[in-house]
DNA sequence: ACCTGAACACCGTTCAAGT
DNA sequence: ACCTGAACACCGTTCAAGT
C-alpha cells in the first residue's frame, strides 16, 4: 500500500515517539523507516542524516521547556517554585532531556528559567555580579540535582553487603545517621530542602552591594 | 610476530587508555583488538563481551575514586575541601566518569566521600535524619555541579544573537546583572561559592535536635 | 521534488576449528 | 587453556535510478 506523502514533521514525530517509548537506542534509521512504512533512504531526503535528526529532536525539546511561571509571594518562595517546575518538566521527558544533555545544550534549555531566577534574585535585593552568581548557583543546583536523581533511578539495586559496611563503619559516631543514610531517599523532599537551604545561604549574603564579592565570607580557602 | 600471552588486565588497560585518549566511541572491539595485536575474538575469551568489558572499566573507576582526605579546621572548611577534592577527581577522568554515570553507579562511586561528609556533619552538630539530609544535599550538589559543568564544556559556542536577546530583555531591571550573566563563568569560584552557600544554609538549621525536621523552616510549601 | 533498492564499510557476537 | 578466521545479523550512509 503506497502511503501518503512523508513530511519532515512526521519523521520527527515518530522519531520522538520512538525515543519516548523505547529509549534512544531504539531510534535506528531502519526501525524508524519501518515505523513510518517507507524506505530507509526516504528519511535521508527529509532530515539529512541521523545526526541532524537528533539535533532537530533536541531543538524541539529545548523550545518545549520554554515556559516557566513563578508562583508564591516572597522571592524565596518564587525561586523554589521555579526550581520545582523545572524539575518536573525535566523529569517528564527523561530520554529527550538526556539527549539534550549529551549534546551540550542543557544550558541553552535553561535560558527561560534563568531569566525568571534573575528576576527573583533582583527582587530579593541581590545586585550585579553578586546576583548573577546566585542565579547560576541555583541553575547548576537544579539541573545537577535532576541529573543525579535520574541516575539513581537507573542504578542497579544496592547490594545489602554494602549497606552493612556502611552501618558498621559509621555506627560509632551516630547510629541514627547511619540508619538514615542506608534508608531510601525521598528525593522530592530532599530537592526542596536543598534548594531552600541554598536560597537561605545565598540570600543571607544579600546587602545592597554591587560587588565582585563572594557570596559567603568564611575562610574556606582550599 | 606472535605476541606474548594476552591477559584480562592488559585488555582492560588498553581499553581504558583508548577511552581516555579518544573517547568512549573509539572503544570498538575491532579497534581494541588491533591495538592489542590480537584477533577480535580473543578479547571475548578474556572479558566475555563488550558490555562486561565496560562494566569492568566502570568498576575500576569507582574504586579509583575511593580516597578522600578532608583538610581544614572547621567542619565547614573540611566539607568544602571534600567537595573540591571530589570535583577534581571527577574532572580528571571525564569519559570514564560519564560511563559510570550512564551505568547508574554515580552513587556507589560516592560512598567514601559520603562517609567523610557524614563525619563532618556530625562534627558540625547535625544529628540523625537531619544530618543525613545535609549529607545528601551536599552529595547531590557536588555531583550535579560537575555533571552540569562538564556539559557546558562540551556545549557548542553560544550564538551572539542569544546574548543580545538576554541583554535586551533583562536590562530594564539590572543592567549589570544582565552583563554578568552574559559573561563567561569562573566555574571553580562558582563551585566553591555554591558549596559554601549550601553549607551555610544547612548549618544554620543546626541545633541539637535529632529531628525528622526539614533543614530550613520557611513557608515554601509549593 | 520525492522515493527506491542495491551496495559499502562498519558494528558486536557466535562457533567450529585449531594448538 | 587460549587463540583464530569465517560467518551472521545488525548498523549508518551513498548513489544511481526511478517517478
Amino acid at each position: 500500500m503506497a502511503r501518503s506523502a512523508l513530511s519532515r514533521d512526521e519523521v520527527l514525530d515518530t522519531a520522538a515517539a520512538l525515543v519516548r517509548e523505547h529509549g534512544p537506542a531504539a531510534l535506528t534509521m531502519r526501525r524508524l523507516a519501518a515505523e513510518l512504512g517507507t524506505a530507509v533512504t526516504s528519511i535521508y531526503w527529509h532530515v539529512g542524516n541521523r545526526e541532524s535528526l537528533l539535533d532537530a529532536l533536541v531543538t524541539r525539546t529545548v523550545t518545549d521547556l520554554g515556559t516557566i511561571r513563578p508562583r508564591g509571594t516572597t522571592p524565596a518562595e518564587r525561586i523554589v517554585s521555579v526550581a520545582r517546575a523545572l524539575r518536573r518538566a525535566l523529569r517528564e521527558r527523561p530520554h529527550l532531556v538526556a539527549m539534550v544533555h549529551e549534546r551540550g545544550l542543557t544550558e541553552r534549555m535553561f535560558l527561560p528559567a534563568q531569566r525568571a531566577l534573575a528576576h527573583e534574585a533582583h527582587a530579593a535585593g541581590l545586585r550585579g555580579a553578586h546576583a548573577a552568581r546566585a542565579v547560576r548557583a541555583l541553575q547548576f543546583q537544579v539541573v545537577g540535582y535532576v541529573l543525579v536523581e535520574r541516575n539513581r533511578e537507573r542504578a542497579p539495586a544496592q547490594s545489602p553487603a554494602e549497606e552493612e559496611l556502611w552501618r558498621a563503619e559509621a555506627a560509632g559516631s551516630d547510629a541514627e545517621l547511619a540508619r538514615a543514610l542506608a534508608a531510601p531517599i525521598d528525593t522530592e523532599a530532599l530537592f526542596v530542602d536543598s534548594v531552600r537551604a541554598l536560597v537561605d545561604g545565598l540570600l543571607a549574603g544579600a546587602s545592597g552591594d554591587t560587588g565582585d564579592g563572594a557570596v559567603g565570607r568564611g575562610p574556606y580557602s582550599h
